[in-house]
RNA sequence: GGCGCGUUCGUCUAAUGGUUUAGGACGCUGGCCUCUCACGCCGGUAAUAGGGGUUCGACUCCCCUACGCGCUACCA
């Protein structure tokens, strides 16, 4: 056996046979939160053993929605395909002990055997036909050049325990596990060999992962004991599902976290959302960033229930994380869309006054460019709750004109003076403040909701304001 | 089918045998604030899957049933 780990060590495995999606996500989130809260190390494995599934491209793009989620891996990131020599040793140490041994037969024989099992409505497990076969017949057969796998020979009878930091002690029947395959015919590993060898090479000393590996667990353990080695600690983390309970998947919209980024959500959001599903922090607190949830993460308060990604509460969650943010934080999530003039100190303060007022308001990056684009370019159009309810006859275009005289008028265009301005033409017209400032904030924006509108008045100033109003005047009613 | 896991408001969850008329949040909704919207504040809506035990007492422990999910591949 070997020594206790001190250190924490954990990885986040993925297979690059898609995007990174969802429940990916989360289970790198807990892994990277479990690392960081016991100053522990965070590891990345990209488990491209299955060839045919295996695509070059998903690997790097799971390696950027990883960076934008600012999960920073702390060694160089380990590639199985690059490993074979390794595991395969690993085989060889489990046949010279016996643990494992050369199966030769074909795939299209133990299917049939499956298939009948099915039918007789049989449990079906392989047969162990190869396990006995005697090492001079193996010779012979090698040297024929017969193709073989070779199997884990699992112990037919005991139990097998996983203490798992989630769901608590789990025990199976050693005889429910097959003696399951380790290195296909071609010669390559499969997953439970691969991973049990990396996890050992890697020095891992937690492993994190989706509970649909909680029935493989067992397997690994009896393979990292035929090796002599202590296994690691395995914490299991509740599957994510769809709306309709199901597991999540393509038809339940968008599933990878690339989507997610080019809908412009905040990482911080996505975070957020995704800790609170299957962790709590046991009081209240639901609007964290990752600080906070590092500091207050602890795998013990990982529950067992699958839970449903909650898009609604993401969004919300997105709009509190975006108010709280500076408005210097937010100009990379609009600039693409508004433009950020090289060096221009000018337009960069105009940009933070417009972020200021709209950020509080916005729950999306979507409605951060469309409540703001009338800072940046005259309306085209007025919409028509606005147009029926504050702005459907003649009398408007009156009180409006008179407002734009006295507006002219002005010395000055602050936020106070408007107001000051608005208010006494109101009361000269004998009208209510309110009957202009919705019909001015229709010709200013073209919508019928903004933020506070002489706040907008000064920022655009006068010039433009006064352009609009006299641009509506044209074309309303 | 076998094995494993799970089941508290529509959703995310709290309450780890008594402090509970089961708490918070999202959503939906009534109101306040107000130049609109958002924020904020005050309310409302809505849950312990079903049945047996154990116990003075069960959301909490045990068993059964139902339902859901996972594994049962020369996928990971």
């Amino acid at each position: 056996m070997t020594e206790f780990h001190e250190e924490v060590r954990v990885r986040f495995a993925p297979s690059p046979t898609g995007h990174l999606h969802v429940g990916g996500a989360r289970t790198a989130l807990f892994n990277y939160l479990f690392a960081k809260s016991h100053n522990g190390k965070f590891l990345l494995r990209i488990e491209d053993t299955d060839k045919e599934r295996s695509e070059e491209g998903f690997a790097s793009e799971i390696n950027q929605s990883l960076r934008w989620l600012g999960f920073n891996w702390d060694e160089e990131p380990i590639y199985q395909s690059e490993r074979t020599e390794m595991y395969l040793s690993n085989a060889a140490q489990l046949i010279s002990t016996n643990d494992a041994y050369h199966c030769f037969c074909e795939p299209s024989e133990l299917d049939e055997k499956r298939k009948e099992a099915q039918r007789n409505k049989k449990q079906y497990k392989y047969d162990q036909k190869c396990r006995g076969i005697d090492k001079v017949e193996i010779e012979n057969r090698l040297k024929d050049s017969d193709r073989f796998a070779i199997r884990f020979a699992t112990p037919n009878e005991g139990i097998s325990v996983v203490h798992d930091l989630v769901y608590g002690e789990v025990k199976f029947e050693n005889n429910e596990i097959d003696d399951f395959i380790i290195v296909r015919s071609d010669g390559t590993p499969t997953y439970q060999l691969a991973v049990v060898t990396d996890d050992k090479h890697m020095a891992i000393s937690h492993v994190i992962r989706g509970d649909d590996h909680l029935s493989n667990t067992p397997k690994q353990q009896l393979i990292f004991s035929a090796l002599g080695v202590k296994p690691p600690l395995y914490a299991h983390l509740p599957l994510i599902m769809g709306p309709d309970g199901k597991r999540l998947s393509k038809r339940h919209g968008a599933t990878s976290v690339a989507e997610f980024q080019n809908e412009g959500l905040l990482p911080e959001a996505f975070l957020n959302h995704l800790a609170l599903l299957g962790w709590s922090p046991k009081d209240d607190t639901e609007f964290m960033n990752i600080d906070e949830l590092i500091r207050r993460f602890k795998i013990e308060h990982v529950s067992k229930r699958s839970a449903i990604f909650d898009y609604k509460k993401l969004i919300w969650l997105n709009g509190k994380h975006l108010s709280s943010k500076s408005a210097e934080d937010l100009i990379p999530i609009v600039s693409a869309e508004w433009g950020l003039p090289a060096d221009s100190q000018i337009d960069k303060i105009y940009l933070k006054k417009v972020l200021e007022l709209v950020k509080e308001r916005a729950k999306t990056r979507k409605e951060l460019l469309n409540f703001g684009k009338y800072f940046f370019e005259d309306p085209d159009s007025y919409d028509d709750k606005g147009r029926n309810k504050y702005w459907n006859d003649t009398e408007v275009n009156s009180n409006v004109q008179k407002l734009l005289q006295d507006l002219e008028e002005s010395d000055s265009f602050t936020e106070e003076k408007i107001e000051e301005v608005l208010r006494s033409t109101a009361e000269t017209l004998g009208i209510k403040a309110a009957e202009l400032i919705h019909p001015v904030r229709l010709a200013l924006t073209g919508f019928s909701i903004s933020p506070s509108l002489f706040e907008i008045m000064e920022l655009l100033g006068k010039e433009t304001s006064t352009r609009r109003l006299k641009f509506a005047l044209e074309r309303l009613p």
